[in-house]
DNA sequence: CGTTCTATTGACTCGATTCAAACTAAGTGG
DNA sequence: CCACTTAGTTTGAATCGAGTCAATAGAACG
């Protein structure tokens, strides 16, 4: 596991969506940050909580906002995200910012994105695009929910997870910790924990994928790929960042489904600070 | 057929979400446009479209974001909104911009945007907040098609609508022009046309709505609103104008399903330019 | 070592889709 | 003004994907 500091995580994931100079490197390391840990179902932040003055940078992790009443899931974030960007605009939550599985974030002053978008005008618009992104995420489950089947919806899910975790350096050999259980899945895709079950079943009856121990193995990228439509545009990441998604796959090295899990990118560690 | 210049529906809108001086109101109403008119289904922007410099504010009728190969719609626009407002910063599409009705809209310069944000913050924060509520929108989408049936998906879909047109000050009296197919409903509220029909005729045996003749008039809003659990809130209206959602409805004088429709509302008009 | 999540399985039910056909309304052009 | 065309709406019957309920098995945790 990379060990290294907090803003690293924010300059890789800024560094998705535009070219950062040196300078902006510099300013993004002047990152002031207060780190926590939370356990899985945690709520980071709360509908009724009272206005924050900070934002929470996700280091390692996943955590998700969903809805009090419904419990659906309407995103999932992964490190190098600021799920709550917008509230340096607006301090109104209207959902649940929710930890799954063991999570570790950084809390980072309101000022510091106002301060850094003042100083310069490429962080600016790369803070910009990664509301974007957000949006148009959100613009794309709209689309992942209303036209495809639960068993491609899921697909969708995992392919866009996998391509987001590249982007900013992990899930390297398409093998990742997602310490989800199967009823957050269903959340997520909008069907009965029941039926997630079943859908994971098919996934793995398929080879396309592995998934135990809370971790994840992709054995078959571009069925999964194919199985899902997926068409990773809509993230709005760089060219040459988006061809890591892509590139340099080959098979996993298959394992029977119960075998012990990877030790190289076991999750949670230490954040190296 | 209150008349008007462009600018003053932008006007509206962003008054909608942040309190504008006098000085704003004649910054915004400086705004370069040109008028033209579209016809129902037709595609203001495409996918392959190349970059454009201008944005689309609606003046008058409906518009969606609709994907290219499901047909999903993932967001509705009123008058006032600009769709594609994010292209100021990002200029890629990912699906196309088509007209639900006859609509009138207005190109408007990027430029334009950057200039009033540059010169009034309270405008800067305006098209902030703008952008937010349309992500707000769209989250609120995903746990719409996640979480409810198809009869309280179409119920919510037009409780939102008709909130959005009352808080730019049209949809006066619960009785408005919507000119939708069926099919158009079906693809918003991700449900095949033959149900949207099956849907629609339960709104009307249930007595909470008329739609006939490219009109709806709302006849019992409470229903509608517990029906769907509308929760206005996501739509980040301030509160004065959100109270225009609710304030002084009393029933829509009872009429016939298959009556002639008002004359007040029909659409569409010339714009008064 | 029991308690508590989480995962799995089968049987039954139900909401929504699909297909097909008929019907209505709205243009369009002779 | 009517015949023709096309788009949109309505209906019924058969089917299917997914939900619900209920029971069991397994894993994780203190």
């Amino acid at each position: 596991m990379q060990t290294g500091f907090a803003f690293t995580k924010l300059a890789d994931r800024l560094a998705t969506v535009a070219e950062l100079s040196a300078d902006d490197f510099d300013l993004v390391a002047k990152m002031p940050s207060t780190i926590s840990h939370f356990s899985s179902h945690d709520h980071i932040l709360r509908t009724e909580d009272p206005p924050s003055s900070c934002c929470c940078l996700l280091l390692q992790g996943y955590l998700c906002w969903q809805e009090q009443t419904s419990g659906q899931i309407t995103s999932i974030h992964v490190p190098g995200d600021v799920p709550d960007l917008h509230t340096v605009v607006s301090p109104k939550l209207h959902a649940n910012l929710t930890a799954l599985g063991p999570v570790v974030v950084a809390f980072v002053p309101h000022a510091f994105f106002r301060e850094i978008s003042v100083r310069s005008p490429d962080l600016c618009r790369a803070l910009q695009l990664v509301s974007l992104a957000d949006a148009a995420c959100l613009r794309n489950w709209v689309s992942n929910l209303g036209s495809r089947d639960s068993l491609a919806r899921a697909a969708h899910l995992i392919c866009e997870i996998t391509f987001r975790l590249r982007a900013v350096g992990l899930a390297k050999e398409y093998r990742f910790p997602l310490p989800f259980t199967q009823s957050d899945l269903a959340a997520a895709c909008a069907i009965s924990a029941v039926h997630a079950n079943r859908v994971t079943q098919e996934l793995r009856k398929r080879r396309t994928l592995q998934w135990h121990a809370r971790t994840l193995t992709i054995t078959d990228w571009h069925a999964l790929v194919r199985l899902a439509s997926f068409e990773p545009d809509y993230l709005g990441l760089r060219d040459s960042v988006a061809r890591r998604g892509y590139s340099s796959y080959s098979p996993a090295p298959t394992e029977p489904d119960r075998a012990a899990p990877s030790h190289r990118t076991s999750m949670p560690g230490r954040l190296g600070l």
